[in-house]
RNA sequence: GGGGCGGUGGCGGAACGGUAGACGCUACGGACUUAAAAUCCGUUGGAGUGAAUUCUCCGUGUGGGUUCGAAUCCCACCCGCCCCA
């Protein structure tokens, strides 16, 4: 009687034997050539369950593989552990947020080694602790030196029930906050940002670089960053020294503006609103302000504006226009102040018609009748009404009236971005304290390098303020301090910031994790980076990445590093789902919908290297894919025929020649298979290849018994398989492999000779359809495989009394052949 | 409105412009068993046809096009998800 598979049995003394070896940690001294993989480290909220595992399983998949390729690998692993959920546990469960993190990062980690995921440990980082935030602040601070971090008052969305502020893209449609649910309202809190924009123009034309990304992550980032060129030119207002600058990319249409639009917290909103509607516009303004950016610029909303009962001059042709106030004209892009073109602006049109102002065609569209527009003309055309510039395309008309203005000091060229800096403070506990000192006779202080880091207090009521202030400023102990430059008096800083910051810059410290000097060293950091692999969620295509970029650049800049970008291929997996019992819809895995499959009871079932192949085989990793408990099931069949193919006795045999070249050449085709499967990522292929060769050896066994070509078969499964179930491969490898350790083992090679074919099915086609197949041998020539087609009973029949046009051979593949 | 990705059997999914449905799941039939589980073998896109491991037709969201040949390329449209509006 032969061993059972019984996983639970094998697994985790094959985990204990990678740990003890130190396997997965990688050397800065090793001659190989290095390979860095990275999944997006978590933060530990401690609900680690099947959903999460695709991540981690590609990431030990790449490792792995890329180890037994030849590469010095590093595959490390860390904790993004700052953050709001942690406070909402201390809230909830009255528990300190670290003592929350710790016991997560414990829990996670022992998931993560039972599932045989391996990290080198020696790396781990975890921004929460004063060794990694002390260089999150140094970060800051340079940033600071450099002027990319300022301060500045500015409008917050605010959640009431959270009281934090929040970023824009915290807020979900319909205003509410991501967290709980909340209207999000606004507040004026001065905020420290980080100077992104500076970079624009760079992360822009840089994505080019990153040819192994997806496209999607790129187009998004591209969107993101949304540069628009065009003119900023001035208006003046009828009795008023002032003008208004306005904004467009789409000056060829500057004739056609009939009215002019200011935000509702332009700074000139005031001064030129007369006493007539004076009560009107405040009312407007106030309302406005409450008002969700995505509902003021949606489209579909119908525009509302106000008179301010002030007049501005179209400066091309002395037209006198009113001004309004409107919330789609948004105070932080361009100018805040907008031409109006009905005729060729959707919003405009719908606003001109809304108020009865006219609608002057200046772009002719090709087949213009000369009447009224239905709606607004937004493609190119000819100029007309347009002055001395009718009659011309209007691309041209755009480049000529640039000009003009110029010329005439009018307006000039210009580039707005969509993109915004980046707005770092949060009211919050549970983060990296901000480095600065306020003192009444210095100002603004940072805090010297020397001094860092400023510590996170323990001792604190977590509980919001609701001041909109962090709990921070509640600890004297923390508040009160000497200002570093006069030794008087001085206030610290109580913001914290943003999580992104730490996440921004955690890969460069994997390489130098213990330096207490310095956040790394350069050599350190330009001796791994950039990250040859990275993976992780779709779900930080924008902002993650664009951060991470942005801080490689100015790391660039400040000498830390030699790359301009951080990581050189990226892999976003798709999401597990799973049908809900309660909603009766196939849903992301997650706790809250209570749809998850816990990894603890997968291995106590299954086994990790069960879970490992079905998640790799149950689809594309790039598309969502639905988990299912049948499928688990077959992945166990898998595995366990695999342990018999190796573990049952047989009698030695021969295979005859014929059946053993067959297996072999499966079995180099196999190797081929799967390795060119990995390096594109088409996981489920590579595993089913694995299944076809185990079927084939499966059946050579039975027939021919233990072979020298069958052994090379198993050997070749094993070694295939290790990186995918990595446990029952080195199990079985103590049975049939050469003694050494299985990930040690080199990848194995497979030779094109014996993995050729020796005949194909050659198809006849007539007509395109497939009308004979016949088995040839792959030497066949070309006049041979012809001949033979039309020499075919079947073929024949069919070109009787038909005349022949010609004949297509494809090599390998088959003839085509065309009548009549 | 603009852009991106996707739509293939009962299901998950394979398929360099060249045999559509690999591999797995489910279901059904059979072997083994006192019985069941497990395992093994066979069938499993649809319609028709047949003595047969036969033959024919249809079939990759819809409609066109390019081609000897289209799931694959092009155009238009429908549906779903995502990003920017």
């Amino acid at each position: 009687m032969s061993k059972q598979y019984v996983p639970q049995e094998i697994e985790p003394r094959w985990q204990e034997y990678w740990e003890r070896e130190r396997l997965y940690y990688a050397s800065d001294e090793d001659e190989r050539p290095k390979f860095y993989t990275l999944v997006m480290f978590p933060y530990p909220s401690g609900d680690l369950h099947m959903g999460h595992m695709r991540n981690y399983t590609i990431g030990d998949l790449i490792a792995r593989y890329k180890t037994m390729r030849g590469y010095n690998v590093m595959n490390p692993m860390g904790w993004d552990a700052f953050g709001l959920p942690a406070e909402n546990a201390a809230l909830q469960a009255d528990i300190h947020p670290k003592l929350w993190t710790e016991q997560n990062i414990a829990d996670m980690k022992r998931q993560l080694y039972k599932m045989g995921i391996c990290y080198d440990w020696a790396r781990e980082v975890t921004s929460c602790l004063p060794d990694y935030y002390h260089w999150t602040q140094w970060i800051f601070l340079q940033l600071y030196k450099r002027g990319l971090a300022y301060k500045k008052m500015s409008p917050a969305n605010w959640c009431p029930s959270c009281k934090t502020v929040l970023a824009n893209e915290q807020v979900l449609d319909g205003g509410r906050c991501e967290r709980c649910g909340a209207i999000v309202t606004k507040k004026d809190l001065e905020q420290w940002f980080f100077k992104i924009t500076d970079y624009a123009e760079e992360l822009l034309e840089d994505l080019a670089l990153l040819d192994h990304w997806p496209e999607r992550v790129r187009v998004m980032q591209e969107n993101w960053i949304g540069r628009s060129p065009g003119i900023e030119f001035r208006l003046g207002i009828d009795g008023h020294a002032e003008e208004i600058g306005a904004f467009t990319t789409r000056i060829d249409t500057v004739y056609g503006m009939t009215f002019v639009v200011l935000a509702p917290e332009h700074p000139l909103v005031h001064k030129l609103t007369t006493p007539e509607h004076k009560a009107e516009v405040d009312a407007y303004v106030e309302k406005a302000r409450q008002a969700s950016e995505i509902d003021r610029l949606s489209a579909e909303i119908e525009k509302e504006g106000i008179l301010i009962g002030s007049y501005a001059t179209n400066p091309m042709n002395g037209e006198r226009m009113p001004i309004y106030v409107a919330d789609y004209v948004l105070m932080t892009y361009g100018t805040g102040a907008i031409m109006g073109v009905p005729a060729h602006d959707v919003r405009d049109f719908a606003f001109a018609k809304r108020y009865g102002l006219s609608i002057p065609v200046v772009i002719a569209p090709p087949d213009w009748d000369g009447k009224d527009l239905k709606e607004a003309y937004l493609d190119e055309g000819t100029m007309v009404n347009s002055g001395a510039f009718d009659g011309l395309p209007s691309s041209e008309g755009m480049e000529r009236i640039a000009d003009y203005m110029e010329e005439h000091g009018i307006g000039e060229r210009k580039v707005y971005y969509r993109l915004r800096d980046w707005l770092i403070s949060r009211q919050r506990y549970w983060g990296a304290p901000i480095p600065i000192v306020y003192c009444d006779k210095c100002g603004m202080v940072p805090v010297p390098e020397e001094d860092l880091p400023v510590i996170l207090p323990m001792d604190v009521d977590f509980h919001p303020a609701g001041t909109g202030e962090s709990p921070l400023a509640t600890v004297p102990a923390f508040v009160h301090t000497a200002c570093p430059r006069c030794g008087s008096a001085g206030r610290r800083e109580t913001d914290t910031m943003d999580t992104f910051v730490c996440s921004s810059w955690y890969y460069f410290r994997y390489t130098d994790p213990h330096n207490d000097e310095a956040p790394w060293r350069k050599e350190k950091a330009d001796a791994w980076l950039p990250v040859d692999q990275y993976t992780g969620g779709v779900e930080h295509a924008i902002l993650h990445l664009m951060y991470s970029r942005f801080f490689t650049k100015v790391f660039r800049d400040m000498g830390l590093t030699s790359i301009d970008e951080p990581f050189a291929r990226l892999f976003t997996q798709g999401m597990i789902t799973k049908l809900n019992p309660k909603s009766k819809k196939v849903e992301k895995m997650s706790k809250s919908k209570g749809n998850v499959v816990p990894i603890d009871d997968m291995v106590n079932t299954y086994g990790a290297d069960t879970a490992r192949t079905f998640i790799l085989f149950v689809g594309p990793p790039e598309l969502d894919a639905e988990w299912s408990d049948q499928g688990v099931e077959g992945s166990f069949r898998f595995l366990r025929r695999v342990w018999r193919l190796v573990m049952e006795d047989a009698p030695p045999g021969e295979a005859p020649e014929e059946a053993e070249r067959q297996l072999r050449r499966k079995t180099h085709q196999t190797i081929k298979k799967v390795t060119e499967d990995i390096e594109r990522f088409h996981f489920n292929t590579a595993v089913s290849a694995c299944m076809e060769l185990c079927n084939a050896l499966v059946a050579d066994k039975d027939a021919h018994g233990v072979s020298p070509a069958l052994e090379e078969g198993l050997r070749t499964l094993l070694l295939l398989l290790a990186p995918i179930a990595p446990h029952i491969a080195e199990e079985l490898w103590t049975e049939v492999g050469d003694g050494e350790n299985i990930h040690r083992h080199p990848w194995p090679e497979w030779d094109e000779e014996l993995a050729a074919e020796e005949v194909f099915t050659l198809i006849i086609q007539v007509n395109g359809k497939v009308r004979d197949k016949v088995e040839v041998p792959v030497t066949i020539s070309e006049e041979e495989a012809k001949e033979l087609a039309l020499s075919r009973e079947r073929i024949q029949q069919r070109l009787e009394g038909k005349r022949l046009t010609k004949t297509i051979y494809v090599p390998g593949r088959l003839v085509s052949i065309v009548i009549e």
